[in-house]
DNA sequence: GACCAGGCATCAA
DNA sequence: TTGATGCATGGT
């Protein structure tokens, strides 16, 4: 996992980066705001900045942001202090993770902003991603902040995701008519409302542990067993965290269980055979599920 | 037109 | 506690 870090003007170079993938980390299903542009590179806005990733030969290049930036923020959202190396060789005592792993060999898990998971995922239930994608778009131009850019990096208009207060004012009838939410409308002001006044402070859940967090983020409307999960893998750091959607069912029941079960069983049966390492395991098999197209 | 999508809320048993 | 059903919306 040792790398060379250099910095040069508005860039930084992780040079000689293993794991690290942009295509594995930003379409395994864990982010929906990674933007592929033409020259294959990914862009973003996440922390108030935006942020282009490209990758060239065994060289990661990160445009627009600055060695500052990069200690104080990228560093931890790409999960940079971890051994993925370590994780892997662990994991890859299961055949099958073997296969999935060799699959998605670049995936990393970020560290997300808790609030625009929440709504992300609220956002999810019973959804496609690409019409994910397209309302947390939307929801962001409607409801976020501009973020200036300097001129010469691509001329666009990026916005940040809401804050709770920006959301809490959203009606939820506009939430649907403009930007495609559909039921989940009321789910995402009435949650934004809970935040906005404090009434749950996410921040305590970094303290807890996936149990409790769950329990308490499922007081949330819209936040059930798999959105909770999500939510604690992606922004909190609960590692052995195993949310269970479609595609994981799929996956799990076609390898490992050999028959039609319900999710409930499989999440007990995934935090058995993975224990901490569940959530590392779960984008592993998701993303080798969804691209294959296993157990559809 | 039925079926499905990174499920959840609700209600019956 | 578990199992069935409706849910907005858009694509097959």
């Amino acid at each position: 996992m040792k790398y060379t870090i250099i910095e040069e003007k508005d860039k930084i170079i992780l040079k000689d980066i293993k794991n690290f993938n942009p295509k594995h980390i930003f379409e395994c299903g864990q982010a929906f705001r990674w933007y592929v542009e033409e020259d294959k590179s990914y862009t973003t806005i996440a922390y108030g900045k935006v942020i282009n990733v490209k990758k060239e030969n065994n060289d990661i290049i990160l445009s627009n942001t600055n060695l500052q930036d990069f200690n104080n923020i990228w560093y931890h959202y790409f999960d940079l202090g971890r051994d993925y190396d370590e994780i892997k060789k662990e994991l890859s005592k299961d055949p099958i993770l073997v296969e999935a792993i060799e699959f998605g060999e670049g995936i990393r898990i970020l560290n997300q902003e808790p609030f625009e998971m929440v709504i992300s995922f609220i956002t999810s239930a019973n959804n496609q991603i690409p019409r994910i994608k397209k309302s947390i778009e939307l929801m962001s131009k409607h409801y976020g902040e501009k973020i200036k850019t300097d001129e010469n990096f691509s001329g666009l208009e990026y916005y940040s995701f809401p804050t709770s207060e920006g959301l809490s004012k959203a009606r939820p009838e506009d939430l649907k008519e403009v930007c495609k939410v559909g039921f989940r409308g009321e789910r995402i002001v009435e949650t934004a409302n809970i935040i906005a006044k404090g009434e749950l402070d996410l921040n305590s859940i970094y303290n807890l542990t996936r149990d409790e967090g769950k329990e308490l983020l499922m007081t949330l409307p819209g936040v059930g067993p798999k959105v909770s999960d999500c939510i604690l893998l992606f922004a909190f750091n609960k590692d052995d965290a195993f949310p269970v959607d479609v595609w994981v069912k799929r996956v799990m029941e076609h390898f490992y269980l050999k028959e039609d079960t319900n999710v409930k069983l499989i999440g007990s049966h995934g935090a058995r055979i993975f224990g901490r390492l569940a959530g590392f395991a779960q984008q592993y098999l998701f993303y080798y599920a969804r691209e294959l197209g296993i157990g559809k």
